[in-house]
RNA sequence: GGCGACGUGGCCGAGUGGUUAGGCAGAGGCCUGCAAAGCCUUGCACAGGGGUUCGAUUCCCCUCGUCGCCUCCA
């Protein structure tokens, strides 16, 4: 089973399911105001990881990450691009899932999208009010956090330590609030703002509503891990139990939190302004080198992410392809029959079971790359190497690194320098040889010896 | 002020009380007609000062420095 440092517990626990079998995760998902960036894009790649490693382990995962699409953000986007808010809101929707389609994180079972649970958050925050857990103020309804037990929990502290810094932020809805820290449930509209009906007067669900009413809803009391980045803990996940906690209904069993993305040391976010989008990632460089970049480091520690160490991860991809091609030269029926060496698999497991290891994943699938090499090298038949390519394609596939062993689409006249190159490597004409050559990579290609001749692929 | 994390070789980034993390970049070699790819070899590394220990980068204490959270934030 795997085990999984858990925040609640400030340890590394087994996971344990309600079923046997069966994982139910729900993940934070993009409040849709802007484009992602690439602190989004750490937390959707590493439980991209953890899910598809559940999946490659035989689990039968239900993986909930929900489209937040009406905020005090969306709103204020809106009115300064003088537009619909619902408009900006699924135009972000929509490149936030090119995003990740680009970086191959798998779509979610479901998507709920907090306009479409507007009526059973009401409900929700009405059962609240009845067991006195909410209350009315002139502008919104407030959950009472001295209410529920263990509040701080996630946080890590008591209320009364919350309480005793905080430096000198506005205490948001100050005045009513029984309590500073009082979150709001409700927010009545001001004339001009979206509005949905409720007992006590139009409005709009605060954020941390929407989150328990959508993993209940579709995971079910007491669904097994809860996950999203390390700033999601306090405030917004503590105050999704707080709710959950004062209806008296059992919420996440395991609470994951990732690291973040840094950029000279710094939390990459957006009111620092120090961010990259994923977009521009993804239009600069290889999209998969972002997700080895989160693979080489563990989910809880920081991580650089910067032009430089994402090339270097490019540069690492193009080892990962060399074999890739090298293997797809293999003729198939030395390989075929060949099951993944167990040693490699079982430490696989080890390593990943261990709280998601994957930096030692990542070096293991660099080991097998030079043990691969090196057998082949050494011109084995298939015998030994047969189980170590096995064993490496299902690691890189339980971790949705993709390689590329296929030939490139190379044109016609391309192919036709290259023949000529090989003639002229048979007459010993060097000269010439070298010159086509240069031809060829001038026009963006790469020749390279091989057994059968001239190969060529994309520079 | 409270709570928490961290300081590893040119860069990124793991880990451990005594044995190679890994990647990128660099150097040398093998292979190659020359290359490329691949393979081999290679790099006073663990902020500073004490302490515990046969032995500490790894444990304890102190100092310095950095960062995060304390209701915008993945």
């Amino acid at each position: 089973m795997i085990r999984l440092y858990d925040t609640a517990l400030s340890a590394v626990t087994p996971l344990e399911t309600r079923e046997a079998g069966k994982v139910s995760m729900y993940v934070c998902g993009p409040t849709v105001y802007g484009p992602p960036h690439l602190g989004h894009g750490r937390f959707s790649l590493v439980f991209d990881i953890l899910r598809r490693y559940l999946l490659w382990s035989g689990s039968e995962v239900s993986y909930v990450s929900n489209i937040t699409d009406i905020d005090d953000k969306i709103l204020q986007r809106a009115t300064q691009e003088g537009r619909d808010w619902t408009e900006l809101a699924r135009e972000y929707e929509q490149i936030w899932y090119s995003a990740m389609d680009a970086i191959g994180v798998m779509r979610p079972d479901h998507d709920p999208h907090a306009t479409q649970y507007v009526e059973q958050m009401v409900q929700l925050i009405s059962d609240l009010i009845h067991k006195n857990a909410a209350y009315v103020t002139p502008d919104g309804v407030y959950l009472s956090v001295e209410q529920v037990d263990g509040y701080g929990l996630l946080a890590r502290q008591s209320l009364d330590e919350m309480m005793t810094g905080g430096g000198d932020r506005v205490i948001v809805g100050e005045g009513h609030k029984h309590h500073p820290a009082d979150f709001v449930l409700w927010k009545f509209a001001k004339p001009g703002e979206p509005a949905w009906p409720s007992p006590w007067g139009e409005g709009r669900p605060g954020w941390h509503t929407e989150c328990v009413v959508m993993s209940l809803d579709l995971l079910g009391d007491g669904f097994d891990l809860h996950g999203g980045g390390m700033d999601l803990a306090f405030p917004h996940h503590e105050n999704e139990r707080a709710q959950a906690v004062a209806l008296g209904r059992s919420f996440a069993g395991h609470w994951m939190h990732n690291g973040f993305v840094e950029v000279g040391g710094e939390k990459m976010s957006k009111s620092l302004n120090n961010f990259t989008t994923l977009v521009d990632l993804i239009e600069a460089h290889d999209p998969r080198a972002y997700r080895l970049v989160v693979l080489g480091s563990h989910y809880r520690s920081p991580v650089e992410v910067t032009d430089s160490t994402i090339v270097a991860a490019e540069n690492a991809l193009d080892r990962l392809d060399s074999l890739a091609r090298r293997v797809a030269q293999i003729d198939p029926a030395e390989l075929a029959g060949a099951e993944p060496d167990t040693q490699a698999m079982r430490a696989f497991q080890e390593q990943m079971n261990n709280d998601l290891d994957t930096p030692a994943t990542s070096a293991q699938i660099f080991g097998l790359v030079t043990d691969i090499n090196r057998a082949l090298d050494a011109g084995d038949g298939g015998r030994i190497v047969g189980p170590l390519i096995a064993a490496w394609q299902q690691i890189l596939e339980a971790v949705g690194l993709e390689v590329f062993g296929h030939a490139d689409q190379v044109p016609e006249e391309i192919l036709a320098l290259a023949a000529r190159r090989d003639q002229a490597r048979e007459a010993k004409e060097w000269a010439t040889a070298d010159a086509l050559r240069d031809q060829i990579h001038a026009a963006g290609w790469l020749a390279e010896d091989s057994p059968t001749g001239t190969q060529v692929r994309l520079a």
